[in-house]
DNA sequence: GAGTGGTCTAGACCACAGG
DNA sequence: CTGTGGTCTAGACCACTCC
């Protein structure tokens, strides 16, 4: 129990947050001045200022001076390795998604079950095949937990991406992944319409909501089309 | 006709930088306080406390009230994002890590020259094989900014990693990054001593020291001895 | 011109570490 | 106790955007 309250620049950003979090300022909104904050706080101008200026730093607002100040564009899941919605990735590209849904069902898969940590089944399970202009970049294998996300199998995937779904649903707290270089087999290297010998950079990612894995996925890319990229 | 002056608590930043990158002031060691700078730069103290308090943020620095301020221990980080030294992750296996330096002169590479932000040469050029109980797991193909690392071609890197020296001298500060998978030229395959067919899993970086680039690198990686993990 | 953010000052009080 | 960092104030001037 904390005996002392919070510096007042964290309770304004903690106030922040919490306004967009529960959807009061949206992704591009903008957001009170600082001298609005200033009165609505009863605070010094350098306190809103440093509040602000740290959420900045943190990529939740950017600012525009002469403008004011704008909730920052939503970005999905791992900010670590910048793996964005695939959807949204294309679209800056200024290209067009298509989705195709070869797998949307219950699966009693154990490892699956293990790797979710799931005691008994069914998981939901589905494959996806995301393409650019109608170029196969992405194969995409995933398990999800019907504890976090009962309505899984009801969603249409060609549509929102499952990524996408998940991230509107609940907030990813913690993700776990692993790179791989990977020749496909048979069957992934027929669906994303790769050459012989041509290989794969292969993504494995568990991410948590909470205390639950949420879900376990496998993302396969063709060499020649994809290459991981970010910023630190 | 020089550009604007940089504020205050940027100098004082990149002051703090410099005086860490040259070695003045070491890893661990207590730098001056506060009120010192003030009096040096002749600044509000509330200007210096910015500077000290982002380079914090920015883990360049740690702060302890009552105490003083200090320069940050580096840290090797398993992320991506700060990719371990190769031998501290070997040597974390409990297994044994030689390296066998093919390269280690200037280079006038313009590719290179271009990637360091340098308008002449020449660059440092290192290449390396990493061997993990003599089995090889990485080819580092290096370029190093001479200003940041002057010294670099009179190290040993088979006692000490490229990597790890740079680290001990400079701060890094961001880094950028790509990941492939690849097939590798014949050149790479063979001191990786990898099967006809086996990809590769490839990573460039760059990293800056202040406002430089301090160095350019691509690591090969046999896929079938290789992965990259990590936790966000 | 009015409103915005970006920076800076010269004080202040506090919590904490160490002698 | 002194010196350190942590926070905050109530002003100020500036650069920029938009009307």
């Amino acid at each position: 129990m904390p005996l002392k309250a919070l510096p007042a620049y964290e309770q304004i950003k903690r106030y922040v947050i919490r306004r967009i979090s529960e959807g009061d300022w949206k992704p591009g909104g903008l957001i009170p001045s600082e001298m609005e904050l200033v009165k609505e706080f009863g605070v010094a101008r350098m306190t809103v200022s440093r509040a602000l200026r740290e959420l900045t730093a943190e990529r939740v607002l950017t600012r525009v001076q002469g403008s004011g100040t704008f909730v920052a564009p939503q970005r999905y899941e791992s900010t670590v390795l910048e793996i964005r919605n695939i959807a949204d990735e294309i679209a800056d590209r200024g290209h067009r998604h298509s989705a195709s849904v070869l797998t949307l069902e219950p699966s009693d898969d154990p490892l699956a079950l293990e790797a979710l940590g799931l005691a008994s089944g069914p998981a939901f399970h589905s494959c996806i095949v995301h393409s650019e202009e109608g170029e196969p970049i992405q194969y995409e294998d995933r398990y999800v937990n019907p504890k976090v996300f009962p309505d899984y199998l009801q969603q249409d995937f060609t549509v929102e991406t499952p990524n996408h779904y998940m991230v509107r649903l609940a907030p990813i707290q913690r993700a776990e992944f692993r790179i791989y270089a990977q020749k496909p087999d048979a069957y992934v290297r027929r669906h994303l319409m790769m050459d012989i010998g041509e290989p794969c950079l292969q993504l494995w990612r568990r991410t948590w909501v909470g205390d639950d894995v949420a879900t376990s996925v496998r993302l396969w890319h063709p060499a020649s089309r994809f290459h991981l990229a970010g910023n630190v």
